[in-house]
DNA sequence: AATAAACATACAAAAAATCATATATTCACT
DNA sequence: AGTGAATATATGATTTTTTGTATGTTTATT
């Protein structure tokens, strides 16, 4: 990851599916990708490639447990990104409550093990 | 002005030009196209398409005053907008340091009257 | 070993954003 | 009335971004 820069950060933030992306993993800790896929309804490559791009920047960390991949907010983020994150999440909350719902009513979510476990 | 969405606001800060002129015009409290013309060494045509475009948006306002035009940010934004603006603003000032010298060392620049006298 | 689920990636096509250039408008000054 | 400075906009070309589709990899299950 090079020197973290604010128009790359825009950049990523900047395209529906990894703005909500990015709000959907802040609210919950950490997603996994088929998770992201059904709360936005979207197909799993389209997903996939947002996610890779937000990796690469440096905004989301991944961590692979078993046959699943979790994404989590980057605690290497930079104070004022997460705080510029913080705010959209909590002032915009009708941008992603239809993905929130959709999230909250899918069946089959892989059950977490805690780290401890591993 | 449509409904202000986060995702057309990040849109509006994805492009170099754009925010640039938005993080000098929120150090400066306003600016004309002419003095972001030399800070950000661009041709006044590119400028004054991103400006407009940043208007239209919500970001900023514009008032006109003899042969110029200036602009600064629009003061009907929502909080949590103005305060995404002001952590980028503070958090990363190499970002913008050498337009800012360009715009100190301008010559020519346009005397602002204050309102009061119009 | 075969199958399936979860995820990643490659590639070409499509869509969107940006740009340079030319030109129009407005205002000030002579 | 004519000139020049400041700004805006239109247009077509170029560049960048996004997408669908196909395919590859890994892990779990039978």
């Amino acid at each position: 990851m090079e020197q973290f820069n604010p128009l790359q950060f825009y950049k990523c933030l900047a395209d529906d599916t990894r703005l909500k992306a990015m709000l959907l993993i802040s609210h919950q800790e950490e997603l996994c990708v088929c998770e992201l896929v059904t709360a936005l309804e979207l197909s799993q490559p389209k997903v996939s490639r947002h996610l890779a791009q937000l990796r690469q920047c440096g905004l989301l960390s991944d961590r692979k447990q078993n046959q699943w991949v979790y994404y989590s907010i980057n605690k290497a983020l930079p104070e004022w990104a997460k705080n510029v994150l913080t705010q959209t999440l909590t002032a915009n909350p009708s941008f992603y409550e239809n993905d929130l719902t959709r999230l909250n009513v899918m069946g089959n979510r892989p059950e977490r093990i805690t780290s401890c476990c591993n």
